[in-house]
This record gives structure tokens, sequence and C-alpha cells, in this order.
DNA sequence: AGGGGTAATTGATCAAAATCAACAGTGCGG
DNA sequence: CCGCACTGTTGATTTTGATCAATTACCCCT
């Protein structure tokens, strides 16, 4: 892999705190791979080979049954996906995709269940990872049950808008068919969600977003910090 | 506690492979208590002081916003809720109460924080179960925006057929108003869908369900290993 | 600049689910 | 035994969201 990618890898929480040696070893195991865009990279029921590492570009997760398709996550850089699969050395439960051209780090998951039981420090930085990610999803399911789409539109934008500087206005990151899926919803009805919110100050122009009347906009989404707070 | 529950606790995966020292030190760190049906033990939002175990009875894990309720998941014995929380020292995102009188082992968190320091197995078993309990909340999720309210049912069915001996009848472990919470639907389509899975074998009497037809029901629920099957 | 493809929007319609209201069945306590 | 509370069921209605169809806007490309 690029030398210069290396500090970036070693900085995310998972790395960051295993020792040299295992680091290295992992490293050593590793498959460092340029896709381009709209390339599947996995999908939902094979064995978990690999622990994937987003180092640049971004990747979709998502899941199929029944002939209907739902984007579960994005990961964008520097983020891993299917850690559990991996440490489970079970099927995952997801399919991945690239969204962009990207950089994925393919770290083969025997070598990684093989670290952690070398190195305490990564172990618990996979405990913590884990439990993060369960959180997650205990966080994206309530939004789902105990809200409406508007109501998940609303707390996404101001979501964006906090990770982005809180200045009025916003980038979404995704494109609608994917924000849509990723909210559980029908692209349709992104559109339409917009219009709902346009009386409270929610201007679209294209993937800029302006927030013209936040306090109107925080009455109606009720932004909740147990399921809207990543950091926590 | 009653000498005659620990093997039982001891038994299950999170602390089966730990030294005894650690499961000790544990023991005599943890609370032991008996509640009456239908009490608030925690609440979603309070810092995570204790890690629970379900010893007797059962407990069902809810979450609320917006005045609205809904019902994530149900911990029969012998099983624990909120491990995330406790090893983040976070607070819980859900709140639980007994659904049954109930025997309830409590542990606190900074005991089980320093119990996985110190105990390489207990740690490895914390990794396995945190993994599988972000698998079943994924596999959840992925019911919820791939299944329409009927499929839920019937896979949910066909679920505790299987635990239940698959003998063309199965008992509802909980009562309809909790399961159409855990569902994801109000109680009263609840209802419906029974009605709707009539045509398809489904007989209801109380808690006591017939599946007469079970090729026909599994024609209209589709079941997925990826979303059903709760031991991969 | 023109053309092709994709993303996004809009409108119309349909299906799913929530809500409101009423009522039956059950179990409990007086 | 009766009333009361609670669960579950049914019906009517509304809301929400999905689907189908058509159109527009926007890129990208040569």
């Amino acid at each position: 892999m690029r030398s210069a990618d290396l500090p970036e890898v070693r900085s995310i929480h998972l790395f960051q705190d295993m020792e040299e040696a295992t680091f290295d070893a992992i490293l050593k195991a590793a498959y460092f791979q340029t896709f381009p865009d709209h390339v599947d990279l996995i999908q939902e029921g094979d064995p978990a080979d690999f622990l994937y590492v987003v180092v640049e570009g971004c990747v979709e997760l998502f899941a199929t049954s029944n002939d209907r398709e739902t984007t579960m996550a994005m990961v964008p850089p520097i983020g891993t996906f299917i850690l559990a699969a991996t440490l489970k050395d079970a099927a995952y439960l997801m399919s991945a995709r690239t969204c962009q051209r990207s950089r994925i780090l393919m770290i083969p998951s025997e070598d990684i269940r093989a670290a952690l039981k070398k190195d305490k420090a990564f172990a618990a930085a996979i405990i913590w990872e884990l439990a993060s990610c369960y959180r997650a999803v205990v966080k994206e399911h309530k939004s789902l049950k105990l809200r409406t789409g508007v109501e998940r539109l609303a707390n996404r934008l101001l979501r964006y808008h906090n990770d982005q500087g809180r200045n009025g206005s916003l980038l979404l990151p995704h494109d609608k068919r994917t924000l849509a899926s990723l909210l559980g919803m029908a692209p349709e009805n992104l559109s339409r969600a917009f219009n709902t919110l346009k009386p409270f100050g929610v201007k679209v122009d294209g993937a800029r977003i302006h927030l013209d009347n936040l306090p109107a906009l925080e009455t109606l989404a009720k932004p909740n910090a147990l399921i809207d707070d990543r950091t926590i």
C-alpha cells in the first residue's frame, strides 16, 4: 500500500492502540486494492474471508430479500466494515459495493482473529468498535420504528448540518436515491418529504440544502440524543 | 444468590470460559434481586451502572421518542442485556421492565470492565457476544426494512414453530400487544395480519397457533436464513 | 451545441398501516 | 354473582407510504 496511507489507517480507533508488531503482521497479510465505481465487493451470505477498510472513496452496505433492496449504511474513509462477521467467522449479513472509485484494504479474517488473541490492546479496541457499531444499529432501528419518514429526514438533515459546521447550509453526502433508501423510503417519497419540510425553512438546491428556520425544523424533528447523537 | 442458580449463570456463553477467579470476583460484586411484574429496571438515557442478567422471568427492552414507544427485544432466561452500554460506560439506549416476576443479577459495569482487562477468555466471550448482538439487530433491521407486516409475522411464527419442535403448533411467548410492538405494528394490525394468514393455514386460538399448511405459509413468508436464522 | 442517459421531480393511484371507536371475551376482586 | 379492568378483535376512516407513469433537469460526452 502507499506509505502515505499508512499513518491514516494506523490512526483509526481500531488500530491505533495495537502493538507495532501486530499492526505489521496484519499489514503484511493484507491486500490493498483500488476499485472503480459501482463494483460489488462482497455479497451477503458469503463467508467472511476479509475485514475491509475503506481508505479512499466510499462504500455502500446494502441488504436484499424478496427482490427488495435497502441501503443499510454508507462507509466513508477511514472506516471498516463487517467486523462482526469476520470475528464470528460467519456469513456476511450485508452486501457491499463501491459508490465511488475507492481504495480498499482487505485483511484476511483469520489474521484479525489471530491478532486479537495476541494483542490485548487490539482486543480492547475491537470491543469498543463492536459496541459502537451495535449502538449505531440500535439507533437506526429506533429511528425507523419511532419516526415517520419526514421526521427521519428532518433529523438526518440536522445531523449533516451539525457535522458540517452549523452554518445554515449543508451538502448531502450521497445522492438522493441512496439517502432515500438509507432512510427507509422510496425516492419519490424523499422528494415529497423535502416539500413537506419547505414550510420549515428547508430549501433544496440539488445536493445543497439550506436551513433557514432551524428552530422550526427542530420543533418538527424533535431530535433525540439517544437516536441522533453518534458520539454516545 | 441461590446456589442452585450459579451453575446456570456460569453456563451461559458470556461466562462459561472465564477463569474461576474472575467469575468469583464478579459474583461478589453483583446484586441479586427479585422484582415483581411490570417493574421498570432501567430507563434509556441513564448511565449504564450495571450489566443485567435475567435468571428467571422475562424482561422487555423498549425505546421511546415523541411519546411513542416500541418494544426492541424480549430477554428470556438466561440472558444478558445492555452489554454495549456497560462496556462503553455510556448511557442506556433502551429502557427495561420486567414482564413477569423476575430474578435478576446486576453486575456493576466497572467490575465487568475490570474483569475483561484481566481475563482473556472473558474478553473473547464478550467479543463473541457483542458480535452476536450486533448481528441480531442487523437482522431485525433488515426484516423491518425489507418486509411487510404480514411477512414479518409469518416469519416470526415460523421461527417460534422451529424453536418449539416443528409439530404443527406453537405457543406465542408474549402477549399479542407485545408481539405487535416487537414486529413494528399496531396491535389492531397484528389481529388483521393473523386474519390475512388464515388462508395460509394459520389458526389462532388465544396464544396457541396452529400451522396447518406449512408449505403455503413458507411460500408467503419467504424465510431468509440471513434474517431469520439466529444461529448464524 | 446537440443527444443520450441518469437522477430527480411531479401527479395519479393503490396498498399498507395507523388511528379512532366500539365491542366481545376473560379474569379478578368484591 | 356482578361489575371492572384489560386484552384482543372488528369496523370505519385517515394517514402514510409505495407504485406506476410521465416529465423535467442535469451531466457527460463527442
